[in-house]
DNA sequence: CCTTTTTGTAACTCCAGGTGTTACACAGAT
DNA sequence: ATCTGTGTAACACCTGGAGTTACAAAAAGG
């Protein structure tokens, strides 16, 4: 298994956005601290935005911030706004006809994924934005704004 | 997240060494079933083997068989087998110097990959391979020897 | 109204990894 | 010796993500 970037980014400009306590980031900043480009940051909100973490505006001195507490802010909703919506991939090819095991294949295979996909899920649950907060401080003692 | 199509393959293809009972199945019968090549099938096999998994001879009538009930085989095994080692992608490059939540994201990032991995390795144990089969006679009432 | 800042978005390039294919040497059975 | 089937290399191909550039549109401030 495999996740793209964008989980690990997403958290990281959370994180970023849970430290500057309410205050607008633009996505340059952001981009800055992720080391990438301002566009791959703006991508990734949109997703943020759609799933209600993050509230951004245009203009002059504009940005984004978080819409909600950190503390009411689990890494399950990341995972689900920023994560591709197919968890687990299915062959390419159909089945060979003639194969009994081949038909249910894929239906048993669903079952599978499904399960496995809500185990990972109600691990990241476990995870807020303030409690990884905390996790921040303990290892490079770093607290407060930027 | 995403799996590659490894695992549904060699799902797929441990399910149909366990109905053939022992029975030494050639990698051209195996792609058949699958509808892949049997280049693809060998090289998912010999993580299989090296798993042991499954038993591989060479020559004349030769072919994979399990090399365990399949009662005792569990679907974390399998994942464990033959999915990429790095489970979760981290950004390529390498966080900027002077933000200081880059400095221990990946650390702090680390913690909550393995503990996600480990959840879902969790939920993969619970379905043995003899379970499985179970599922799918339930679905498409196959059973016995092909 | 004009300028500045910043987002949203399109149109690319680039790259890695997985899949598929062909070819061939080697091993084992009869 | 022959036939069957594995192990493995060397490719071509495709998809998806990351990155980049460019530009229109929105909002703020004078």
């Amino acid at each position: 298994m495999k996740t793209s970037c964008r989980f690990a980014m997403a958290v990281h400009v959370l994180t970023v956005l849970a430290y500057k306590e309410g205050d607008r980031v633009p996505s340059s900043q952001l981009a800055g601290s992720v080391n990438t480009n301002p566009v791959i940051i703006r991508r990734l909100l949109l997703d943020l935005q759609a799933a209600r973490l993050v509230e951004t505006t245009k203009g002059a001195g504009a940005g984004s911030r978080l819409s909600r507490a950190p503390s009411r802010i689990h890494l399950a909703e990341v995972y689900e706004a920023v994560e591709a919506k197919i968890p687990f991939a299915k062959p390419t090819r159909k089945p060979n006809e003639h194969c009994p095991v081949g038909q249910c294949m894929r239906e048993v295979l669903e079952k599978i994924f499904t399960s496995a996909e809500a185990a990972l899920k109600r691990d990241l649950q476990k995870t807020t934005l303030a409690s990884l907060m905390t996790d921040v401080q303990a290892i490079c003692g770093c607290h407060g704004k930027s």
